[in-house]
RNA sequence: CGCGGGAUGGAGCAGCCCGGUAGCUCGUCAGGCUCAUAACCUGAAGGUCGUCAGUUCAAAUCUGGCUCCCGCAA
């Protein structure tokens, strides 16, 4: 199928390989401009962007497809559907309407739940037990498109954004694919109730409140982890946890409880399993601890 | 030139400011012991201190270049 690709983040390249390897047609991709990233500021293509450039397809950057000519240049591809993938544009209806069989999106959540920018994130932080993708007929909301495929994946006490983003790359590629062999076919509109939105997450929100309880800590820890990460200061270091389980200890809210890293919270404690100091590599607990003393009175704040 | 930290036996760190023959916590190997929810004891092997050059009687330690890694910020 002549196809036309609008992703930007890893989490699109997944389904974009999946496409090309199902002998999809890939004409044209779409995806973020390159930004200055990283240390150095250097100027940096989206993972689509050079996946596509090594792989020999034209790549566009538009900054908006609001304007006539980006949209012209976009019904000129004459494509038989549009796959987007966290693309980071509102397609206008001009662009909806462009390819015969229409635009689908991958959206990694159970909708109507977390529509918008983090749902993998949101959802584990929200303590969810479940999580999955969506694939929807898009239209002009956010989010808000029929459902035509759903993949469902549970969310455990050791699931973190990473684990949870790899797994529905990978779903959500599948499932792309299999939707495109079966067009045109029904989707079902999203119920109306049950709405909640992904807002994308702020680095304020990333300091660890040891306060809360210890689950909510963890959903908060997982939900992070690896990026952007949650931290706190420990004997006056920047120190990111990755991951970390509940276990039944108490005391004062922070308070290192012992020397396997139990750090009281709210209620009930977490035992820290990975982390990161600042600079340095991403380790163990007991490799932390080997280079990192603690003494009796050593709380994260 | 966005800001900053780092590179020391297999792992994580100390030593560097105040140059002078490499240390800690582990791991590994050998032996012993065993009540020990990351067991304990004894012994051993293992390092051109990231790389190149400079200063010096002498450099892990001082000076400059290079490579790689990471945190912040975007």
């Amino acid at each position: 199928m002549k196809l036309v690709f609008m992703g930007t983040p890893d989490f699109a390249v997944v389904t974009l390989k999946a496409l090309i390897t199902a002998g999809h047609d890939i004409i044209c991709t779409y995806s973020q401009p390159p930004r200055p990233a990283g240390r150095g500021q250097n100027l940096r293509l989206s993972p689509v962007h050079s996946f596509a450039e090594t792989h020999g397809i034209e790549t566009r950057t538009p900054l908006s497809l609001r304007n006539e000519d980006a949209q012209e240049r976009f019904a000129a591809l004459k494509a038989e559907a549009a796959v987007v993938v966290a693309y980071g544009l509102i397609l206008p209806r001009e662009i909806l309407t462009a390819p015969r069989l229409g635009c689908f999106n991958i959206h990694a959540s159970l909708l109507p739940r977390w529509r918008g920018a983090a749902p993998i994130q949101r959802a584990i932080m929200a303590g969810e037990g479940e999580s999955g993708v969506c694939i929807m007929q898009m239209d002009e909301g956010l989010d808000t498109g029929p459902v035509c495929g759903i993949g469902r994946v549970p969310i455990s006490a050791e699931t973190t954004a990473g684990i949870l983003h790899d797994e529905l790359a990978e779903l959500g590629s599948r499932l792309m694919v299999e939707t495109l062999c079966n067009l045109p076919l029904q989707c079902k509109a999203q119920p109306t109730d049950g709405v909640t939105y992904a807002r994308k997450i702020g680095k304020s929100e990333t300091h660890i409140d040891f306060t809360k309880p210890a689950q909510e800590v963890r959903n908060h820890i997982h939900g992070l982890s690896p990026f952007p990460g949650a931290w706190g200061f420990l004997e006056g270091a920047r120190v990111k946890i990755l991951t970390c389980e509940v276990v039944d200890h108490s005391g004062e809210a922070g308070a290192v409880l012992d020397d396997r890293l139990t750090v009281a919270c709210g209620s009930q404690s977490l035992r820290l399993l990975t982390l990161q100091r600042e600079g340095k590599a991403i380790m163990d607990a007991k490799t932390f601890l080997r280079g990192f003393p603690l003494n009796k009175n050593s709380r994260f704040t």
